[in-house]
DNA sequence: ATTATCTATAGATCTATAGATAATGC
DNA sequence: ATTATCTATAGATCTATAGATAATGC
Protein backbone atom coordinates (compact mmCIF):
# COMPACT_ATOMS: atom_id res chain seq x y z
CA UNK A 1 0.00 0.00 0.00
CA UNK A 2 0.90 3.36 -0.60
CA UNK A 3 2.85 2.63 -3.48
CA UNK A 4 4.20 6.66 -3.98
CA UNK A 5 4.14 8.60 -0.78
CA UNK A 6 5.07 11.87 -1.94
CA UNK A 7 7.50 13.99 0.21
CA UNK A 8 6.67 17.26 1.34
CA UNK A 9 7.82 18.71 -1.17
CA UNK A 10 5.47 17.72 -4.43
CA UNK A 11 4.16 19.88 -7.22
CA UNK A 12 3.16 23.37 -6.19
CA UNK A 13 4.56 25.11 -9.52
CA UNK A 14 7.50 24.53 -8.54
CA UNK A 15 9.82 22.02 -11.41
CA UNK A 16 10.88 18.56 -10.29
CA UNK A 17 14.32 19.71 -10.85
CA UNK A 18 14.15 21.85 -7.91
CA UNK A 19 12.17 19.60 -5.93
CA UNK A 20 15.06 16.90 -6.13
CA UNK A 21 17.62 19.27 -5.06
CA UNK A 22 15.71 20.34 -2.50
CA UNK A 23 14.93 17.11 -1.31
CA UNK A 24 18.62 16.10 -1.53
CA UNK A 25 19.41 19.65 0.10
CA UNK A 26 17.33 18.38 3.34
CA UNK A 27 19.00 14.95 3.43
CA UNK A 28 22.52 15.85 2.83
CA UNK A 29 22.19 18.63 5.39
CA UNK A 30 21.09 15.97 7.89
CA UNK A 31 22.82 13.67 7.64
CA UNK A 32 25.59 14.27 5.52
CA UNK A 33 26.87 12.69 1.68
CA UNK A 34 27.80 9.00 3.29
CA UNK A 35 24.53 8.06 4.58
CA UNK A 36 21.79 9.59 2.23
CA UNK A 37 21.11 7.40 -0.90
CA UNK A 38 19.80 8.76 -4.21
CA UNK A 39 16.91 6.45 -3.38
CA UNK A 40 16.06 8.14 -0.55
CA UNK A 41 16.16 11.37 -2.19
CA UNK A 42 13.59 10.19 -4.96
CA UNK A 43 11.79 9.30 -2.18
CA UNK A 44 11.79 12.11 -0.75
CA UNK A 45 11.16 14.48 -3.82
CA UNK A 46 8.08 11.78 -4.79
CA UNK A 47 10.07 10.68 -7.52
CA UNK A 48 11.74 7.57 -8.96
CA UNK A 49 15.54 7.25 -8.57
CA UNK A 50 16.89 7.12 -12.17
CA UNK A 51 15.02 11.08 -12.16
CA UNK A 52 17.67 12.13 -9.33
CA UNK A 53 20.56 10.81 -12.36
CA UNK A 54 18.34 12.14 -15.27
CA UNK A 55 18.69 15.90 -13.85
CA UNK A 56 22.27 15.22 -11.96
CA UNK A 57 23.79 12.40 -13.83
CA UNK A 58 25.87 11.98 -10.45
CA UNK A 59 25.14 11.48 -7.12
CA UNK A 60 28.42 13.33 -6.63
CA UNK A 61 27.64 15.93 -8.74
CA UNK A 62 24.37 16.58 -6.73
CA UNK A 63 25.85 16.86 -3.48
CA UNK A 64 28.95 19.64 -5.21
CA UNK A 65 26.13 21.52 -6.39
CA UNK A 66 24.49 21.82 -3.43
CA UNK A 67 27.49 22.09 -1.22
CA UNK A 68 29.23 24.88 -2.97
CA UNK A 69 25.87 27.01 -2.92
CA UNK A 70 25.74 26.39 0.47
CA UNK A 71 29.53 27.48 1.33
CA UNK A 72 29.11 30.78 -1.40
CA UNK A 73 25.87 31.68 0.78
CA UNK A 74 27.81 31.42 3.98
CA UNK A 75 31.18 33.08 3.26
CA UNK A 76 29.64 36.07 1.22
CA UNK A 77 28.00 37.12 4.24
CA UNK A 78 30.98 36.87 6.54
CA UNK A 79 31.65 40.21 8.30
CA UNK A 80 29.87 42.07 6.16
CA UNK A 81 28.23 44.70 8.26
CA UNK A 82 30.16 47.99 7.90
CA UNK A 83 28.81 51.05 9.25
CA UNK A 84 31.35 54.38 9.51
CA UNK A 85 29.73 55.77 12.90
CA UNK A 86 30.00 52.70 14.54
CA UNK A 87 33.08 52.05 17.39
CA UNK A 88 35.48 48.94 16.19
CA UNK A 89 33.91 47.09 19.39
CA UNK A 90 29.67 47.78 18.03
CA UNK A 91 30.38 46.86 14.57
CA UNK A 92 32.02 43.44 15.73
CA UNK A 93 28.86 42.92 18.09
CA UNK A 94 26.52 43.60 15.01
CA UNK A 95 29.07 41.51 12.97
CA UNK A 96 28.73 38.52 15.29
CA UNK A 97 25.09 38.37 15.59
CA UNK A 98 24.85 38.47 12.19
CA UNK A 99 26.84 35.41 11.64
CA UNK A 100 24.86 33.93 14.38
CA UNK A 101 21.84 34.77 12.64
CA UNK A 102 23.05 33.29 9.17
CA UNK A 103 24.04 29.71 11.15
CA UNK A 104 20.74 29.89 12.61
CA UNK A 105 18.66 29.93 9.56
CA UNK A 106 21.08 27.41 8.04
CA UNK A 107 21.04 25.27 11.56
CA UNK A 108 21.81 21.71 9.36
CA UNK A 109 25.11 23.54 7.57
CA UNK A 110 27.96 23.49 10.23
CA UNK A 111 27.33 19.51 10.42
CA UNK A 112 27.77 19.01 5.83
CA UNK A 113 30.87 21.71 6.46
CA UNK A 114 32.60 19.83 8.95
CA UNK A 115 31.59 16.56 7.86
CA UNK A 116 32.82 17.10 4.05
CA UNK A 117 35.97 19.06 5.32
CA UNK A 118 36.98 16.40 7.66
CA UNK A 119 36.10 13.46 5.19
CA UNK A 120 37.13 14.95 1.92
CA UNK A 121 39.48 17.57 2.61
CA UNK A 122 40.62 17.99 -1.25
CA UNK A 123 36.99 19.78 -1.80
CA UNK A 124 38.61 22.73 0.51
CA UNK A 125 40.76 23.67 -2.36
CA UNK A 126 38.34 23.39 -5.46
CA UNK A 127 36.00 25.64 -2.84
CA UNK A 128 38.91 28.29 -2.33
CA UNK A 129 39.08 28.48 -6.44
CA UNK A 130 35.33 29.08 -6.16
CA UNK A 131 35.13 31.69 -3.68
CA UNK A 132 38.20 33.74 -5.36
CA UNK A 133 39.07 36.78 -3.49
CA UNK A 134 36.31 37.03 -1.00
CA UNK A 135 37.85 35.49 1.90
CA UNK A 136 41.16 37.33 1.79
CA UNK A 137 39.45 40.40 0.99
CA UNK A 138 36.79 40.51 3.73
CA UNK A 139 40.04 39.07 5.93
CA UNK A 140 42.09 42.51 5.16
CA UNK A 141 39.76 44.49 5.71
CA UNK A 142 39.04 43.27 9.17
CA UNK A 143 42.92 43.19 9.65
CA UNK A 144 43.25 46.76 9.00
CA UNK A 145 40.44 47.16 11.85
CA UNK A 146 41.59 45.06 14.20
CA UNK A 147 45.01 46.67 13.98
CA UNK A 148 43.55 50.18 14.02
CA UNK A 149 41.71 49.21 17.25
CA UNK A 150 44.60 47.94 18.77
CA UNK A 151 46.81 50.89 17.82
CA UNK A 152 43.81 53.43 19.44
CA UNK A 153 43.58 51.21 22.30
CA UNK A 154 39.97 50.17 22.11
CA UNK A 155 40.60 46.95 22.15
CA UNK A 156 43.71 44.33 23.53
CA UNK A 157 46.57 43.26 21.54
CA UNK A 158 44.53 39.67 19.64
CA UNK A 159 45.58 38.16 16.31
CA UNK A 160 43.08 38.59 13.77
CA UNK A 161 43.16 34.54 13.18
CA UNK A 162 42.44 33.90 16.73
CA UNK A 163 39.77 36.66 16.55
CA UNK A 164 37.71 35.17 13.60
CA UNK A 165 38.67 31.49 15.31
CA UNK A 166 36.93 32.47 18.37
CA UNK A 167 33.52 34.01 16.76
CA UNK A 168 33.18 31.11 14.19
CA UNK A 169 33.88 28.79 17.13
CA UNK A 170 31.60 30.32 19.25
CA UNK A 171 28.66 30.76 16.73
CA UNK A 172 29.13 27.02 14.96
CA UNK A 173 29.80 25.09 17.67
CA UNK A 174 26.53 26.06 19.54
CA UNK A 175 24.68 24.47 16.67
CA UNK A 176 26.61 21.33 16.25
CA UNK A 177 26.13 20.64 20.04
CA UNK A 178 22.29 20.87 19.75
CA UNK A 179 21.21 17.65 20.49
CA UNK A 180 23.64 17.49 23.16
CA UNK A 181 22.29 20.66 25.07
CA UNK A 182 18.72 19.35 24.30
CA UNK A 183 19.33 16.15 26.21
CA UNK A 184 21.21 17.75 28.73
CA UNK A 185 18.14 20.36 29.35
CA UNK A 186 15.47 18.17 28.30
CA UNK A 187 14.55 21.56 26.35
CA UNK A 188 11.78 20.90 23.36
CA UNK A 189 12.04 22.12 20.23
CA UNK A 190 10.09 25.13 21.03
CA UNK A 191 11.98 25.56 24.22
CA UNK A 192 14.97 25.93 22.16
CA UNK A 193 14.16 28.95 20.64
CA UNK A 194 14.70 30.82 24.07
CA UNK A 195 18.07 29.13 24.50
CA UNK A 196 19.10 29.77 20.75
CA UNK A 197 17.79 33.71 21.92
CA UNK A 198 20.27 33.65 25.19
CA UNK A 199 22.94 32.03 23.41
CA UNK A 200 22.79 34.73 20.57
CA UNK A 201 23.61 37.50 23.20
CA UNK A 202 25.87 35.82 25.53
CA UNK A 203 28.32 35.02 22.50
CA UNK A 204 28.72 38.11 21.40
CA UNK A 205 29.41 39.71 25.37
CA UNK A 206 31.70 36.90 25.92
CA UNK A 207 33.41 38.00 23.00
CA UNK A 208 33.11 41.83 23.40
CA UNK A 209 34.44 41.66 27.01
CA UNK A 210 37.33 39.51 26.28
CA UNK A 211 38.88 42.10 23.96
CA UNK A 212 38.53 44.57 26.54
CA UNK A 213 42.08 46.35 27.07
CA UNK B 1 50.17 -8.33 -6.51
CA UNK B 2 50.84 -7.39 -2.85
CA UNK B 3 47.21 -9.81 -1.79
CA UNK B 4 48.20 -8.82 2.05
CA UNK B 5 49.15 -5.08 2.86
CA UNK B 6 49.07 -5.36 6.77
CA UNK B 7 48.07 -1.95 8.31
CA UNK B 8 50.90 -0.68 10.83
CA UNK B 9 49.24 -2.52 13.43
CA UNK B 10 50.15 -5.68 12.38
CA UNK B 11 51.81 -8.66 15.18
CA UNK B 12 54.24 -7.19 17.80
CA UNK B 13 52.34 -9.13 20.67
CA UNK B 14 49.07 -7.80 20.52
CA UNK B 15 46.13 -10.21 20.63
CA UNK B 16 44.23 -9.50 17.26
CA UNK B 17 41.16 -8.40 18.65
CA UNK B 18 42.72 -5.79 19.71
CA UNK B 19 44.58 -4.90 16.67
CA UNK B 20 41.31 -4.99 15.13
CA UNK B 21 39.52 -2.51 17.65
CA UNK B 22 42.52 -0.14 16.70
CA UNK B 23 42.13 -0.45 13.41
CA UNK B 24 38.28 0.24 13.45
CA UNK B 25 38.95 3.56 15.69
CA UNK B 26 41.28 5.17 13.67
CA UNK B 27 39.06 4.82 10.73
CA UNK B 28 35.99 5.82 12.14
CA UNK B 29 37.82 8.55 14.03
CA UNK B 30 38.86 9.55 10.62
CA UNK B 31 35.80 8.97 8.45
CA UNK B 32 32.76 8.38 10.47
CA UNK B 33 30.76 4.70 10.97
CA UNK B 34 28.67 5.34 7.52
CA UNK B 35 32.01 5.86 5.72
CA UNK B 36 33.76 3.11 7.06
CA UNK B 37 32.82 -0.56 6.12
CA UNK B 38 34.24 -3.79 7.91
CA UNK B 39 36.00 -4.34 4.71
CA UNK B 40 38.30 -1.57 4.90
CA UNK B 41 38.49 -2.44 9.05
CA UNK B 42 39.95 -5.92 8.40
CA UNK B 43 42.34 -4.09 5.31
CA UNK B 44 43.76 -1.88 8.11
CA UNK B 45 43.89 -4.85 10.40
CA UNK B 46 45.49 -7.22 8.01
CA UNK B 47 43.12 -10.05 8.19
CA UNK B 48 40.17 -11.44 6.47
CA UNK B 49 36.44 -9.19 6.76
CA UNK B 50 35.24 -12.43 8.15
CA UNK B 51 37.22 -11.92 11.38
CA UNK B 52 35.97 -8.52 12.10
CA UNK B 53 32.65 -10.04 12.85
CA UNK B 54 33.52 -13.40 14.64
CA UNK B 55 35.31 -10.75 17.51
CA UNK B 56 32.11 -7.91 17.21
CA UNK B 57 29.18 -9.92 15.34
CA UNK B 58 28.26 -6.65 13.71
CA UNK B 59 29.44 -3.47 12.89
CA UNK B 60 27.44 -1.56 15.18
CA UNK B 61 28.70 -3.58 17.94
CA UNK B 62 31.66 -2.81 17.27
CA UNK B 63 31.30 0.83 16.24
CA UNK B 64 29.58 0.85 20.09
CA UNK B 65 32.02 -0.67 21.75
CA UNK B 66 34.58 2.28 20.62
CA UNK B 67 31.87 5.16 20.57
CA UNK B 68 31.21 4.48 24.50
CA UNK B 69 34.87 3.78 25.33
CA UNK B 70 35.75 7.41 24.27
CA UNK B 71 32.97 9.19 25.57
CA UNK B 72 33.58 7.92 28.95
CA UNK B 73 37.41 8.42 28.86
CA UNK B 74 36.20 12.27 27.51
CA UNK B 75 33.90 12.79 29.98
CA UNK B 76 35.87 10.80 33.00
CA UNK B 77 38.65 13.67 32.48
CA UNK B 78 36.10 16.92 32.20
CA UNK B 79 37.10 19.58 34.71
CA UNK B 80 38.56 17.38 37.35
CA UNK B 81 41.53 19.63 38.03
CA UNK B 82 40.38 20.69 41.91
CA UNK B 83 43.03 22.62 44.06
CA UNK B 84 42.08 24.23 47.01
CA UNK B 85 44.71 26.46 47.28
CA UNK B 86 44.03 28.23 43.53
CA UNK B 87 41.49 30.96 43.03
CA UNK B 88 38.50 29.94 41.01
CA UNK B 89 40.16 31.70 37.71
CA UNK B 90 43.33 30.19 37.97
CA UNK B 91 41.56 26.66 38.60
CA UNK B 92 39.60 27.40 35.54
CA UNK B 93 42.59 28.01 33.45
CA UNK B 94 43.77 24.69 34.29
CA UNK B 95 41.22 23.48 33.21
CA UNK B 96 40.56 24.55 30.13
CA UNK B 97 43.65 24.02 28.96
CA UNK B 98 43.73 20.38 30.67
CA UNK B 99 40.40 19.78 28.57
CA UNK B 100 42.19 20.92 25.27
CA UNK B 101 45.12 18.82 25.97
CA UNK B 102 42.41 15.54 26.20
CA UNK B 103 41.19 17.29 22.69
CA UNK B 104 44.80 17.43 21.40
CA UNK B 105 46.05 14.30 22.28
CA UNK B 106 42.29 12.69 20.87
CA UNK B 107 41.99 15.18 17.90
CA UNK B 108 39.68 13.15 15.50
CA UNK B 109 37.20 12.82 18.83
CA UNK B 110 35.18 15.56 17.81
CA UNK B 111 34.46 14.66 14.71
CA UNK B 112 33.19 10.82 15.82
CA UNK B 113 31.11 12.86 19.11
CA UNK B 114 29.72 15.05 16.23
CA UNK B 115 28.83 12.91 13.42
CA UNK B 116 27.53 10.45 15.76
CA UNK B 117 25.00 12.71 17.56
CA UNK B 118 23.96 14.53 14.48
CA UNK B 119 22.49 11.46 12.91
CA UNK B 120 22.06 9.11 15.80
CA UNK B 121 21.01 11.34 18.52
CA UNK B 122 19.07 7.85 20.23
CA UNK B 123 22.66 7.31 20.94
CA UNK B 124 22.70 9.91 23.73
CA UNK B 125 20.09 8.35 25.30
CA UNK B 126 22.24 5.25 26.29
CA UNK B 127 25.68 6.99 26.71
CA UNK B 128 23.93 9.20 29.42
CA UNK B 129 22.95 5.92 31.36
CA UNK B 130 26.41 4.78 30.62
CA UNK B 131 28.10 7.99 32.14
CA UNK B 132 25.38 8.00 35.40
CA UNK B 133 26.08 10.30 37.73
CA UNK B 134 29.31 11.57 36.57
CA UNK B 135 28.45 14.76 34.43
CA UNK B 136 25.49 15.94 36.65
CA UNK B 137 28.27 15.38 39.82
CA UNK B 138 30.65 17.65 37.92
CA UNK B 139 28.29 19.85 37.21
CA UNK B 140 27.16 20.27 40.39
CA UNK B 141 30.52 20.99 41.74
CA UNK B 142 31.12 23.66 38.85
CA UNK B 143 27.71 25.60 39.74
CA UNK B 144 28.72 26.06 43.11
CA UNK B 145 31.90 27.15 42.26
CA UNK B 146 30.80 29.70 39.59
CA UNK B 147 28.05 31.32 41.64
CA UNK B 148 31.00 31.62 44.59
CA UNK B 149 33.07 33.23 42.38
CA UNK B 150 29.93 35.80 41.10
CA UNK B 151 28.96 36.27 44.72
CA UNK B 152 32.58 37.51 45.92
CA UNK B 153 32.65 39.47 42.89
CA UNK B 154 35.47 37.60 41.16
CA UNK B 155 34.10 37.21 37.92
CA UNK B 156 30.95 38.84 36.48
CA UNK B 157 27.47 37.03 36.30
CA UNK B 158 27.25 33.97 33.98
CA UNK B 159 25.08 31.07 34.28
CA UNK B 160 27.34 27.90 34.13
CA UNK B 161 25.79 26.13 31.40
CA UNK B 162 26.76 28.64 29.03
CA UNK B 163 30.40 28.81 30.70
CA UNK B 164 30.80 25.44 29.45
CA UNK B 165 29.30 25.62 26.54
CA UNK B 166 31.80 28.69 26.02
CA UNK B 167 35.06 26.61 27.06
CA UNK B 168 33.77 22.93 24.93
CA UNK B 169 32.94 25.17 21.74
CA UNK B 170 36.32 27.04 22.06
CA UNK B 171 38.26 24.20 22.60
CA UNK B 172 36.37 21.49 20.35
CA UNK B 173 35.54 23.83 17.49
CA UNK B 174 39.41 24.44 16.70
CA UNK B 175 40.10 20.90 16.31
CA UNK B 176 37.02 20.14 13.64
CA UNK B 177 38.41 23.73 11.48
CA UNK B 178 41.82 22.16 11.39
CA UNK B 179 41.79 21.40 7.85
CA UNK B 180 39.97 24.66 6.90
CA UNK B 181 42.92 26.40 9.16
CA UNK B 182 45.39 24.33 7.43
CA UNK B 183 44.61 25.29 4.11
CA UNK B 184 43.99 29.11 4.93
CA UNK B 185 47.66 29.53 6.64
CA UNK B 186 48.91 27.08 4.45
CA UNK B 187 50.74 25.45 7.24
CA UNK B 188 52.43 21.87 7.50
CA UNK B 189 51.64 19.30 10.28
CA UNK B 190 54.32 20.33 11.94
CA UNK B 191 53.68 24.14 11.28
CA UNK B 192 50.47 23.01 13.15
CA UNK B 193 51.94 22.50 15.99
CA UNK B 194 52.72 25.78 16.35
CA UNK B 195 49.28 26.71 15.92
CA UNK B 196 47.77 24.73 18.76
CA UNK B 197 50.09 25.87 21.23
CA UNK B 198 49.25 29.40 20.29
CA UNK B 199 45.33 28.45 19.85
CA UNK B 200 45.59 27.01 23.40
CA UNK B 201 46.91 29.64 25.46
CA UNK B 202 44.92 32.59 23.80
CA UNK B 203 41.69 30.37 23.89
CA UNK B 204 42.45 30.07 27.87
CA UNK B 205 43.05 33.88 28.17
CA UNK B 206 39.85 34.54 25.69
CA UNK B 207 37.66 32.82 28.38
CA UNK B 208 38.99 34.23 31.41
CA UNK B 209 39.74 37.96 30.42
CA UNK B 210 35.78 37.66 29.25
CA UNK B 211 34.56 36.68 32.73
CA UNK B 212 36.20 39.84 34.50
CA UNK B 213 33.36 41.94 36.31
C1' DA C 1 11.01 16.08 -32.04
C1' DT C 2 12.36 16.94 -27.70
C1' DT C 3 12.11 16.61 -22.95
C1' DA C 4 10.45 14.38 -18.73
C1' DT C 5 9.44 10.42 -16.39
C1' DC C 6 9.21 5.48 -15.56
C1' DT C 7 10.58 0.34 -15.30
C1' DA C 8 14.12 -2.82 -15.25
C1' DT C 9 18.56 -4.25 -14.52
C1' DA C 10 23.79 -4.68 -14.56
C1' DG C 11 27.51 -4.33 -11.70
C1' DA C 12 29.61 -2.93 -7.47
C1' DT C 13 29.68 -2.79 -2.87
C1' DC C 14 28.79 -4.22 1.82
C1' DT C 15 27.24 -6.98 6.02
C1' DA C 16 26.73 -11.19 8.00
C1' DT C 17 26.96 -16.09 8.27
C1' DA C 18 28.07 -21.05 7.13
C1' DG C 19 31.37 -24.24 6.84
C1' DA C 20 36.34 -25.64 6.21
C1' DT C 21 40.98 -25.61 8.07
C1' DA C 22 44.66 -24.31 11.09
C1' DA C 23 46.42 -23.32 15.79
C1' DT C 24 46.26 -24.01 20.71
C1' DG C 25 45.22 -26.00 25.30
C1' DC C 26 44.67 -29.96 27.76
C1' DA D 1 38.13 -29.98 22.13
C1' DT D 2 38.19 -25.37 21.71
C1' DT D 3 39.41 -21.24 19.68
C1' DA D 4 41.18 -18.54 15.80
C1' DT D 5 41.34 -17.77 11.14
C1' DC D 6 40.15 -18.40 6.33
C1' DT D 7 37.23 -19.04 1.91
C1' DA D 8 32.94 -18.67 -0.10
C1' DT D 9 28.61 -16.92 -0.59
C1' DA D 10 23.66 -15.32 0.29
C1' DG D 11 21.05 -11.40 0.49
C1' DA D 12 20.59 -6.51 0.81
C1' DT D 13 21.72 -2.31 -0.62
C1' DC D 14 23.13 1.30 -3.80
C1' DT D 15 24.64 3.88 -8.13
C1' DA D 16 24.20 4.43 -12.76
C1' DT D 17 22.47 3.47 -17.24
C1' DA D 18 19.53 1.49 -21.09
C1' DG D 19 15.41 1.51 -23.09
C1' DA D 20 10.27 2.19 -22.97
C1' DT D 21 6.48 5.43 -22.51
C1' DA D 22 4.23 9.74 -21.49
C1' DA D 23 4.09 14.86 -21.80
C1' DT D 24 5.19 19.08 -24.19
C1' DG D 25 6.56 22.38 -27.84
C1' DC D 26 6.34 23.36 -32.45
Amino acid sequence: MAETIPGDMADSGKTMEQTILEAAEKLFLGRGYAMTSTTMIAREAGCNQALVHYYFRTKENLFETIFKNKVTLFASRFFTVDDERLSFTDKLRKNIEAHFDIIAANPGLPFLLINEFTTNPERLASIKKNLGELPSGIYNRLDAEVRQAIAEGEIRPIATLDLILTVVSLNVFFFLMRPVVQQITGATDDQFGTIIAIRRSEVASTIINSLKP
